[in-house]
DNA sequence: TGATTTTTGTTGGATAAGCGACAAAGGAGA
DNA sequence: TCTCCTTTGTCGCTTATCCAACAAAAATCA
């Protein structure tokens, strides 16, 4: 299980229902138009869901879009069974290649995946990828602490992955990251045993 | 508008939120299994709805089949704006096609058509042909009165579009509509003014 | 057959969601 | 600037849903 794992306990059905309702109402919408223009409103209004309630799960649209980008870049991970496993370049190399594609989806099928919407999307990338790091660090110990190395090698594939998606011609995305490899276990490289 | 048209009022959210997903999730497990075992406790689970709420909206499982049929094929007739119209051969061809393509609905994706299930649609369908056809006579006056004509026709109606359905080698829908409309109309015939 | 398990309806008390109203903050246009 | 209008948070009160428990009916199996 990932660090900080969703507490996954029995919620309400009411609660986990409603919270379903939210998040594909606003999934929705912010393909449609520009995340700053959808409102609290519109979010409620197309899920059938009071106004009132929404305040009572979260309190503003950021604390949902991170709340779903997390639950999004997590059912990633564990898709791809990155969580669980210990530090191997196999799982380096599958870890940056999910920041990769999620970004790339993010920016394909969201109407503006610039501006707050993608400054709120990489803080929470970034922290669920340094905290997976972390766990990956600290079972083998690490001589500066893993939470440095984590936050360096976070930044690193964040701006990496972020960079090639700039990109007008990209390279193939496995050459890509074939590339960018050694930079991304430099940070980690002198903290194995 | 139909005759005991559905109220349309504007109920609580939670009621209809709660209803839909009863629906959708009888009619997933209808496809999956014969009707007779598909247990309210099934449904409640399907759902995501506690079984105690079940019994808020619908006495038992025949009554959530009665009330899915009787929207479902009203949704037919709306669709092809057979409501709201004068009695018209044209308009009789297309309830009969109605009829007739419903039952073959039924008969290709739902696991058991005959048994309660058959029996139970076959008394809804004829219900709302019935209702139907009494407001076209009524429109027009007839001679026995429209409850009697459109008894029989409705009737009528429903069994040729049954031996339709059973046929192995069909004749095309179109063909069959044809032979046919003088035996449905004899009943409605002699009540035009 | 009788024993065991599942399903069925029903209840009372707890809790989430709905509703209407309100003041405050923000935006758009005269 | 000043309106006008929309959105935003927040508040009591009402209502629908949840839950656990129960006895009775039905189904399953030895």
């Amino acid at each position: 299980m990932l660090i900080n794992a969703p507490p996954e306990e029995k919620l309400d059905p009411r609660v986990k229902r409603t919270r379903r309702l939210l998040e594909e109402a606003f999934s929705e919408l912010i393909r449609e138009k520009d995340f700053q223009s959808v409102s609290i409103q519109d979010i409620a209004v197309r899920a059938g869901i009071n106004r009132a309630t929404f305040y009572a799960h979260f309190p503003d649209k950021y604390a949902l879009l991170e709340h779903q980008i997390r639950q999004e870049f997590r059912a990633e991970i564990e898709k791809r069974t990155l969580n669980a496993c210990h530090f191997s370049e196999d799982n380096l190399r599958a870890l940056i290649l999910t920041v990769c594609e999620f970004i790339g989806e993010a920016n394909s099928h969201c109407k503006s995946p610039r501006g707050q919407f993608g400054q709120l999307m990489e803080t929470q990338i970034k922290e669920q990828t340094k905290g997976l790091l972390m766990t990956w660090l600290e079972q083998i110990g690490s001589n500066p602490s893993p939470v440095i190395a984590a936050t360096a090698a976070s930044w690193a594939i964040y701006g990496l992955a972020q960079y090639w998606n700039e990109q007008k011609d990209h390279d193939s995305l496995g050459e890509y990251i074939e590339k960018i490899m050694p930079l991304a276990e430099v940070n980690l490289q002198f903290s194995r045993a």
